[in-house]
DNA sequence: ACATTTGCTTAACGGTGTTAGATTATTTAC
DNA sequence: GTAAATAATCTAACACCGTTAAGCAAATGT
């Protein structure tokens, strides 16, 4: 029965085909467009059959996300061997994470739960603009020398809203990670004096 | 007829009842079980009323999203207010940002998007550990002091891995914001320069 | 008292993820 | 080679989703 190693290895295909299909439609249609018979469809295959190779949807996903991880460890990888002191390092490294994060975004949404939905409203959105515009003008106030350009005000907005934002999604989406609330505290008051006081420097 | 009046405050009444019953199943079941149909039960009424309220339930997702910016427009102002100097100001506003996120979880995932889905199975997943361990590798030997402990490694990955991950979700977000790719870049490597520094300070 | 508007419901459309049963094709056994 | 068994695949259905159209019943205007 030599067969067996073949039809295995078709199984294989068709499993890797119904994950390129669920990355194909994601790339053209966005993560909310995707669904089960739109897969079947693109593998010529019906609904059902999909749940041979994986138990539900979240399994496709899963895997995607697996596949995702394993690429952004490759690059992360990549750079940390292309550098000798840890600086220099650590540097490649997170650039290597930022440029997976849009080379591959949808992979990026994915692992870390970025979506873009309704964007556009918010954009325009008063209340929303009334925040940054409170924001705005104390970080304005913050600088010494006079005047300040929209630029310099926008990029340390920015870096306060990242860090913040970001500390904020880690314990959202990891409730049980290992800090507590008063390291998570420590590190935010930190990173904003470190931000306050980089300003004028 | 002075019952306009009267059915004008109904009409008021049953278009809040409508966006506390949404908040109320998210807040029990999270935002992916909320349904018009469920909305509709819990306000004892049938699905399509609601449409005589709202356009369409992105219509109640936007109203909860205004709602959730007056809130916080509302803390970071007085957290402003009661400070002087703008260090201050700067800090307690943070805070205060801080803190809405967490005190109306809900909100913050509407607002910005952050959805805690399937998170327990990532923690254990073999490829994000792989890639946390890496960067915790060079994290740790970027300490000159020895050993580090693993508070120390913790807190500084979690301060790298915020302010990246912050950058990328504005800008998977709001793509047509107001910074350029390189000013994104220069934010970047000034953020990772600016927390490697402060490793050993 | 009749006509009209209003408030609300039932029923339906097209879509989703998912499962059970029937059907077809392939392999195995004799 | 033919019959039985097994595998591969499909059709049909379930229960849900957002949304819309049609209809009913009660309140209102005249």
């Amino acid at each position: 029965m030599g067969s067996k190693e073949r039809i295995l290895r078709l199984k294989e295909e068709t499993r890797t085909s119904i994950l390129d299909a669920a990355l194909n439609i994601v790339q053209t249609e966005g993560w909310q467009a995707l669904s089960m018979r739109k897969i079947a469809d693109q593998i010529e295959y019906t609904a059902p059959i999909i749940y041979e190779y994986f138990s539900n949807k979240e399994g496709i996903l899963l895997e995607l996300t697996r596949r995702g991880y394993q690429i952004l460890g490759k690059d992360i990888r990549e750079a940390r061997d292309q550098h000798e002191n840890p600086e220099d390092k650590m540097e490649a490294m997170w650039v290597a994470y930022w440029n997976f994060a849009f080379s591959h975004k949808e992979f990026y949404q994915l692992m870390y739960g970025v979506d873009m939905v309704c964007c556009t409203v918010k954009n325009s959105m008063q209340e929303a603009e009334q925040v940054s515009a409170m924001l705005g003008d104390v970080i304005e106030s913050l600088f010494s020398k006079k005047p300040v350009s929209e630029n310099d005000i926008c990029m340390k907005y920015y870096t306060y809203w990242s860090i913040i934002h970001g500390l904020i999604s880690i314990n959202l989406v990891r409730p049980n990670g290992r800090t507590t609330d008063e390291l998570n505290q420590q590190i935010l008051k930190d990173a904003i004096k470190g931000i306050t006081l980089s300003i004028n420097s």
